[in-house]
DNA sequence: GTCTATACAGAGATAGAC
DNA sequence: GTCTATCTCTGTATAGAC
């Protein structure tokens, strides 16, 4: 394996292990058994190491799952693959070096660059299938395709801290989103007439609620 | 102020600006304008710091905020104050301190211990509300209360962390949130016979989904 | 491309005077 | 409780031999 692959691969593992605070140009070469001057050879500096290795590691990641979310075709099974998903990127430490360059964004560019990179394209992805899915549900014309899958992609990173620091919260959080989810996928099951009658009494509902709102203003 | 009070409230403020990344005894000192051994004479370690910081900060939120979730009668009272509650605890730098301290969790106990405490206090008292708002809406039954207020408090952590990196992005997955969330509400407005069905068909569906799933492993 | 050596800044932490 | 001084370690980064 190549000095530069060695290093990539060190810095991603340090990252999701140690954390951004614990990585540095030392730490990730001894990781990589090679010289710690070879850091800035290769990539300049340490930022830009760990920029390397977060972009390397969320285009293949996407790139595992491209072909699945194309298959999907209902929200039942987006939520299936949902699960598989969340399971096997946090397990390979995907995740955590997500939520450590966005942790660090705050004082390297490289960093923040890196974290709006990683989101972008697993958001982008989800957007595909949401976008194909989301007709057929509750939420049609109420909730944008794109906001959806931002906010899927947000609620793994907190979800991932919060495992962090307390892993049966963590999953007790989790179970819930499960369970709204599957509410949601379960209209899918009703009769389209039933769907569309639900649907709309609750954009109606919606639509008092914003006017109500507007009022009080 | 006393220099320890003027130590803490440095650390907050340097915690929620620069990120865990970029604290240390010296700028901590030097924003609090006193002596950097005395961060060590007051608190031990630059850790142990951050922790009481995120503490007392935490702990004073959590009180500004409890008089008004023990007011909260219904779902949409509850959503209102917690957009509320999420826009001011967000320009307070709160949010941002928990980030960051639950993102140095990986290297650090003091860090890991104040960051389970703040999701613990802000869970807790968030659960507290939707106990009581929880029962008349749709997802009755389905989620439990103690769950929905941990995704709740993992959310906005991810939406920090979103923010810092993607402004507009991040404000487009909080606009879907609120939008399930109004759906969710919606519901309230409904008469209570109507709830009832759609729940029930909701739930019933999702014990359909379940045995399905349960067959196919 | 890789290694050794090294400069230099900043970090955490302690000792001891006041 | 506070300050000065200082030790030691770790970090980034570069120069130059190989």
């Amino acid at each position: 394996m190549a000095t530069r692959d060695k290093l990539l691969e060190a810095a991603a593992v340090a990252l999701a292990e140690d954390g951004v605070a614990g990585v540095s140009a030392r730490t990730v070469a001894a990781r990589a058994e090679v010289n710690q001057a070879l850091v800035f050879y290769h990539f300049g500096t340490v930022d830009e190491l760990l920029e390397a290795a977060v972009r390397r590691s969320v285009d293949r990641a996407v790139a595992t799952y491209r072909d699945r979310l194309a298959d999907v075709t209902s929200l039942a099974d987006l939520l299936t693959l949902g699960r598989d998903l969340h399971r096997t990127e946090r397990e390979r430490g995907n995740v955590a070096q997500m939520a450590q360059v966005m942790a660090g964004a705050r004082r390297s560019p490289a960093l923040a660059s890196a974290g709006r990179y990683a989101m972008d394209r697993w958001s982008a992805e989800v957007e595909s299938a949401v976008v194909r899915v989301l007709p057929g549900t509750l939420l049609a014309g109420l909730v944008d395709p794109r906001g959806l899958a931002q906010a899927v992609a947000a609620g793994f990173i907190g979800l991932e801290l919060y495992d962090g620091v307390d892993p049966g919260a963590a999953a007790g959080a989790l179970g819930s989103l499960d369970a709204i989810g599957a509410m949601v996928a379960a209209f899918d099951a009703l009769p389209p007439m039933a769907v569309r009658a639900v649907r709309s009494r609750a954009r109606k509902a919606v639509a008092r609620a914003a006017a109500a709102q507007g009022d009080a203003r």
